[in-house]
Parts: structure tokens; C-alpha cells; sequence
DNA sequence: CTATTCGTACAAAAAATATTGAACAAAGAA
DNA sequence: TTCTTTGTTCAATATTTTTTGTACGAATAG
């Protein structure tokens, strides 16, 4: 066979892979990622084995600052690993391939997000809420408005009692036991 | 009591509401939300009616253009409702209050698409990959890269046929039995 | 130890996104 | 019907976010 097909036959494996990894970042793009941080993942989804900042800066053809910051996010949603050992001084990070593991990390770890921030943020405005209400002199109309805030809140906190027993199964892998592995 | 002294409670409420309307932003923002969407939700949750644009524009302060494009990915998003009646022409828009509920269809609009633009491209790409993998001319280490790389997809589609199941799951509302209500 | 290379932080530049005002079609009051 | 008002779109502007180049501390090879 010629140099010419064999060119010919990886220009079309990548050509595949380029469609697939677009549909990752775009994917990603639903959830907040930066485009740029979804490509990345999907060009370490089709890699075999760990990249170092250079590869993904050849790869993608970006700064490596900007790599460094790619990374850095995909490591904290922790869809991607910083391995232990480094190659030649350079470090190595790794894709979490199977996406059984990716949805339970990535959302586990946002879910967790939203119920601190709200939970602190109910937990703050409700004694306020409650003192405004009990107090003598506030006026009925007042009173009545904030009772309806106070309300919301309680139900809204029932839900994120709820939800963090959500994230407690999620990390526990209860959804997954039908799952063939 | 004075004038002063009830405005002073008045402003005290809203003031805990805009720290819980700023927390809801927040989290929305980590979901991929505009913060002016965020806002606009969360002054929609605390508001015990239905709104029009024209109250959205005067308690954001904000241009009525924009709150058209914002109240549209709201509704788009399934957390706000349109309603079928208008108020003196005027449409009305009202937010579904119930985090149950919001969680149920934003996070199922959310994964289906994912599911529908990932299974698009797992299919699309899978006979392509295929067909290079049994070419006759196929150099062998091309074969064996597409083959990686065709048993990449294979996990990704048992995994979005999962996902299909768990979207359905949470669309009956499986999630939520042990829900107190 | 010294010299080299790595990864990150920071400020500047570039790109993408959000916001606005104006124009206009559709809805509906008169 | 005609006149008013609403909601949306579009192009422009403003703002935010992403990306880059550079500088520098930390790690490590020699």
C-alpha cells in the first residue's frame, strides 16, 4: 500500500475522532465548561495514555498557560487525574475514560456545590426572617410578606435535605446497580 | 410606629432576600446560567404573582430587550412557565417554585440533550470507524487504533443508554418516593 | 552547586457573550 | 378600521471571559 492511503486512513480515523470530540465540548458547553476545556477532555478521552502540558498544547495548539488553566479545571471537576509520577520532569494527567465514573464525579461535585451555597445562604437569612416576623412592632402587611419568604425558605430547605441525600447515593453508586460492568 | 421604622423592616426583608436571590445566581451560574437569568429566577421566586417584562425590567434594572432574551432561556429551561391568560396585553410569566420540580426538568432537559447530541455522534461515527477497521488495506496499526477507538464508543453508548434510563427515571419522578410532601 | 526546564501567575490582548436602543410586526383597544 | 402598546429581532456597544506572552519560583538534571 502506498504512503499516500495509509495518510489517507489516518486523516479519516481523525477526522472521525474530530466529530466526536466536538460533540464532547459541545456537551460540555451545556454545563459551563469553556469550549476550549471540553476539546481538551475529549482529546484525552481518545488518547491511550497520560498527556503532559506540551502534548495538549501541540494538540490543541494553544499557550501552555492556557493548557495549564484547561487543566486545572478538568482536574478540579475531576474529570481528569494528575498522575503521581512525572515523565522527564514533566507531570502527566489522564481522562477518566468511563463515563459511568466521569457523571458520578462531575455531578456529585457540582450538586455538593449548589447545596453548600444555598444551605449557608438559607441558613443565614432565616434567623433574620424569624426576627423580623416575631418582632412587636413589625407591621402586619410586613409581617405577612416575610412569613411567605420564610415558608419558600423552609421548603427549599427540605429539598436540599433531599438533595444531599441525592449526592450521598450518587457518591455511593446506588444508581449504577443495574448497570452490566 | 413611624414611617421610618417600617421602611427600615421593609428594607431589612429585602435585603435577606437579595443575599438568597444572589446565592440562587450562583448556583445557576454553575450550571452554565447567565447571572442576569439567575437574578431574574430568583426575584421570580420570591415574587408571589406572575410578572411581566415590564416588572422584570423595573425590579432588575434592566433594558426590556434583554429580559425577553433572559425569561426565554428561563422557560426554555422549564423553570419558568408562560402563562396561557395576559394582564391588561401583557404576557405573564411565573417560576415554578418547587425545587422538586425545577431539579426534575431542568436537569432532565439538560442530560437528554446531551444524550441526543452524543448518541447523534457515537452512531454517526461508529460505521465510518467500522468500515476503516475492516478495509482490506487497513495498515495494522491503523486497525488497531481505530479498534481502541470504536471500543471507546462501545462504553460511551452502554453508558448514554444508562443515562437514557436515568432520565427517565427521574422524568416519572422515581427519584423522589421517599419525598416527604 | 549551577544550569536548565517546568508550571503557574499576572497583565495585556483577543474573542465571546451579554446588554442596549431602535425598528418593526403582531395583538388588541377604541 | 386606526391607533396604541407589546414583545422580538437586529446591529451596536459594553462587559466578561478566554487566551496569550512574559516573568519568575520550584523542581531537577548534570
Amino acid at each position: 500500500m502506498s504512503g499516500n492511503e495509509e495518510l489517507a486512513q489516518s486523516e479519516e480515523r481523525l477526522r472521525i475522532r474530530k466529530n466526536l470530540i466536538e460533540a464532547i465540548a459541545e456537551t460540555m458547553d451545556l454545563y459551563g465548561a469553556t469550549h476550549s476545556s471540553g476539546q481538551l477532555y475529549g482529546i484525552m478521552f481518545f488518547e491511550n495514555r497520560p498527556m503532559t502540558l506540551d502534548e495538549m498544547k501541540r494538540q490543541m495548539n494553544m499557550s501552555k498557560s492556557n493548557m495549564s488553566y484547561a487543566v486545572r479545571s478538568l482536574v478540579e471537576s475531576q474529570m481528569v487525574k494528575k498522575l503521581d509520577e512525572k515523565l522527564e520532569r514533566k507531570e502527566l494527567y489522564a481522562a477518566e475514560t468511563d463515563f459511568f465514573i466521569v457523571f458520578q464525579k462531575f455531578f456529585s461535585h457540582k450538586l455538593q456545590r449548589e447545596i453548600d451555597v444555598m444551605m449557608k445562604a438559607i441558613d443565614d437569612a432565616q434567623p433574620n426572617l424569624t426576627e423580623l416576623i416575631l418582632q412587636e412592632h413589625t407591621a402586619d402587611e410586613e409581617r405577612k410578606l416575610a412569613l411567605q419568604d420564610l415558608h419558600k425558605l423552609r421548603h427549599a430547605q427540605k429539598y436540599y435535605e433531599w438533595l444531599q441525600q441525592f449526592v450521598d447515593s450518587l457518591r455511593n453508586g446506588e444508581f449504577f446497580t443495574n448497570k452490566a460492568e
